[in-house]
DNA sequence: AGGACATGCAGAAGT
DNA sequence: CTTCTGCATGTCCTC
């Protein structure tokens, strides 16, 4: 405030923080184009728009969806073009929730900014990252005002654009009444409720649910699909004025019912009927597709010729498995009990690393105190309603209110606890679909369901199961349900961070009806998913190239090894398909950091923690050149690294970040209270939910990581081991690795680092990394 | 000299 | 009483 009014001194000050800010700008955005040099200024808007396309389709719902891989985005912190976001977000797509234009320009400036950063998504990000603050504690973010003293100045001359975190809050609050809302139907109902046709004398309620039913035993008590639809009837009661505006007219019953004749005979009543899809979804999408009469004609063919062909697909998979033929989902299941097969590899879309579609991604899950780290294995994510915040992640993106880390509310991204989802999980699983779909697109992610330019084509290419099915060298799976109901999963998942669920996705991709199914069916699934992933610990001790690793690992944590067993067992999921998966660290900073499955490697402490990382990952690249590396599946970008002092180790359970890493390579924080950032664990796959925040220092910044204990516990590092952190280029994840300094004298530790080392390199020859080098110099 | 950061410590919150 | 949270201060390092 003094700043504010300023005497002379004090507009010195300002002004050098002016020059700073400016400075500060610039080089972090050299840094960023250094680091992502494919990521220019024009890149960022395309994405950017895309991300607005999808979202508009999506509504505001999906301001929760996942957009985790979107790759990392330069930073600028000023582009926020509220005009573009803002605008795009909210002008086309469906009425802005109940919060204000204002509000949600605001929330778009913000939104831009976080772009900038790994792992964020466009909108989501900002949510996220502005409402965790506010989530956090009511009083304390509406006095934000106030708390804005001295590091005010710092704040204000450094981020221009500053979110009224009450604002975002309301926005949150906003968004999670409409998710509770369950705003979801089935599709048909919905276009009948629309107008488009009459559901009454077609539809048999029995069908709802005939997968399940059938295939899990699971019982989809018909009351509550009528609540459902009650309450969206309720909730759509609001939306009367909209409705009429896009009463179709004949026009969509005609063309209903001509595809209805010609397909009689292929499709039935229960085929349509269960098709789910959110009014909203529709509504958004009807007018994505020009609106009014003219968009739902056009989406409904779409949904139509999407049912048909989808229908047509299953239909032959029935075939194909009656007479013997292997099919999609029984080949998928083997390999997926094969994870590592080459077999695998060859079947398994080139990038459907399904991490990649991880909420989980979203950094911007917050969790005030998660719950200790107790989990299933693979990511989970805490819920951030049950921390009282709210944000998402990402903030980027996936941006959710989501918590991971040790709460035991899940939100599995994709596959469920078991890593082989069975033939009918698969199947039905539209998350997977998703994943799939989107890692056969270019960035950014968010074309998944573009629906945008146009109804059969462009853009529509991605997601066209139809395409999908027919350019996919072995057929997806029968997409059943998934093409309009993926759409509804994500929303599930989203939802499921919301509330908390303790459901995996494999449940997640039922959520709606999982809370309904009967303990029988869950029995059966459990028993089944236990069967899965006792099968699949004994394969990944067989096969894991990481077992070794993790077997002469030093740790006297010994549920660190179990969860490093766990999540090992689950690595297969999130790393590259191809055999060995060659991890390219592209921004490494040191030797060790060499990244590999398994635990927190020994090394010797060479640290040079100064190193640039930009100097270094130049150097990488080169080593990479050199060595043949081909860019891996999963680049990890070096963002910083810490040498752990004993205050880092302690029981505080937070590390001081360096600042200047921090500041270059981390989100910039709008509020002293920051962001939550989920950090996947490299070794484990396990997700730390931990907040990246600042405390005010003179007129400077301490950028802390907080929630940290578990992390180094279960790491069992110490003063003198250091973390470092990562992006996944990829999946815009943030990643941390506790990498624990050998101690000396400990000869065999080294030694049995080295063996592991180099069996691990052994796998990936075209990585081998310095950090095998040097334990063997330690070694010798 | 100024900045970064390690850590001490006071007050708040929780048990 | 213990733990958590957040700030202030002392020390070290860089310019």
């Amino acid at each position: 405030m003094k700043t504010m009014h300023g005497d002379g001194t004090e507009q010195n000050h300002q002004e050098n923080e002016e020059k700073y800010d400016e400075d500060d700008r610039r080089r972090r955005r050299d840094m960023y184009e250094q680091i992502n040099p494919s990521n220019n200024y024009e890149n960022t808007m395309d994405w950017e728009d895309e991300v607005i396309g999808a979202e508009d389709l999506l509504h505001v719902d999906d301001t929760l969806m996942s957009y985790g891989d979107f790759p990392p985005l330069p930073d600028f912190p000023c582009i926020s073009s509220p005009s573009s976001s803002s605008k795009s977000c909210y002008s086309s797509s469906a009425p802005p929730p109940t919060s204000s234009v204002s509000q949600r320009q605001h929330h778009g400036s913000v939104t831009c900014r976080n772009n900038s950063f790994p792992s964020s998504s466009a909108t989501s990000s900002a949510s996220s990252s502005a409402s965790w603050a506010v989530g956090k504690s009511d009083h304390k973010e509406h006095s934000a005002v106030d708390e804005k003293t001295k590091n005010q100045e710092y704040h204000e001359n450094r981020y221009g654009n500053l979110l009224s975190t009450t604002d975002s809050m309301e926005i949150q609050q906003d968004e999670l009444n409409r998710l509770e809302s369950g705003d979801c139907m089935d599709v048909m109902e919905g276009f009948g409720e629309i107008g488009l046709f009459d559901t009454d004398d077609i539809w048999d309620p029995s069908c709802l649910f005939p997968y399940e039913e059938e295939e899990e035993g699971f019982h989809q008590p018909k009351e509550d699909h009528k609540c459902l639809v009650d309450r969206e009837t309720v909730d759509n009661d609001n939306d009367g004025d909209q409705e009429k505006n896009n009463k179709p007219s004949e026009d969509l019953a005609l063309v209903f019912l001509e595809w209805l004749k010609s397909n009689k005979e292929t499709i039935s009543a229960e085929d349509l009927r269960s098709i789910k899809l959110k009014r909203s979804t529709i509504e958004c999408a009807a007018k994505r597709l020009g609106g009014g009469k003219e968009g739902m004609k056009q989406l409904l063919k779409l949904i139509l010729e999407w049912v048909q062909n989808n229908h047509l697909q299953k239909k032959r998979l029935k075939e194909g498995q009656a007479s013997s033929f292997p099919s999609y989902s029984s080949q998928q299941q083997h390999q997926n009990c094969n994870p590592n097969s080459h077999e695998f590899s060859s079947f398994t879309p080139p990038e459907s690393n399904p991490a990649c579609f991880v909420p989980t991604a979203n950094p911007w899950n917050v969790s005030r105190n998660p719950p200790p780290p107790v989990v299933p294995p693979s990511t989970y994510v805490s819920d951030p309603m049950t921390s009282g915040l709210a944000v998402y992640p990402p903030p980027p993106p996936p941006p959710m209110h989501g918590f991971i880390n040790g709460d035991p509310s899940v939100l599995v991204p994709h596959f469920n606890q078991s890593p082989y989802p069975s033939s009918e999980e698969y199947m039905f699983d539209a998350s997977s679909h998703l994943q799939n779909w989107a890692h056969h697109q270019p960035p950014p992610p968010t074309h998944h369901f573009s629906l945008s330019s146009h109804p059969y084509g462009a853009s529509y290419h991605h997601q066209d199961p139809h395409a999908h099915h027919l350019q996919q060298p072995p057929p997806p799976p029968p997409l059943s349900r998934s093409f309009l109901n993926y759409h509804q999963n994500q929303y599930q998942s989203c939802h499921q961070m919301f509330q908390g669920s303790n459901t995996t996705t494999s449940d997640g991709s039922l959520i709606r009806l999982g809370s309904s199914a009967t303990k029988e069916a869950r029995k059966k699934r459990m028993a089944r998913q236990r069967k899965i992933f006792s099968h699949h610990q004994r394969h990944a001790q067989n096969n894991h190239q990481t077992t070794d690793l993790q077997q002469t690992r030093v740790s006297n944590d010994t549920t660190t090894t179990h969860h490093q067993t766990l999540n090992n067992s689950a690595n297969w999921v999130f790393w590259s398909p191809s055999p060995p998966p060659p991890i390219t660290v592209c921004g490494s900073l040191s030797p060790m950091m060499m990244v590999s499955e398994g635990r927190p490697l020994t090394v010797d402490p060479p640290l040079q923690p100064t190193q640039s990382p930009p100097n270094y990952h130049k150097h990488i690249n080169m080593e990479n050149r050199r060595q043949g590396c081909k860019p891996a599946e999963k680049n990890l970008k070096f963002l910083l690294q810490k040498v752990l002092k004993q205050s880092d180790v302690g029981n505080l359970g937070r590390i001081v970040l360096p600042k200047k890493e921090a500041e270059t390579y981390l989100p910039e924080l709008e509020a002293r209270d920051g962001i939550s950032i989920a950090m996947e664990d490299i070794g484990t796959s396990r997700v730390w939910n931990m907040r990246y925040r600042f405390w005010p220092n003179n007129k400077s910044r301490m950028y802390l990581l907080e929630n940290t204990g578990d992390f180094v516990r279960s790491n069992g590092l110490q003063e003198g081991d250091f973390i470092v952190i990562y992006s996944d280029i990829k999946c815009g994840k943030f990643m941390i690795r506790g990498v624990k300094v050998r101690q000396p004298g400990s000869k065999s530790e080294a030694k049995k680092s080295a063996k592991a080392n180099r069996n691990l390199h052994a796998n990936s020859p075209m990585c081998e990394g310095p950090s095998a080098s040097m334990i063997k110099q330690a070694v010798a």
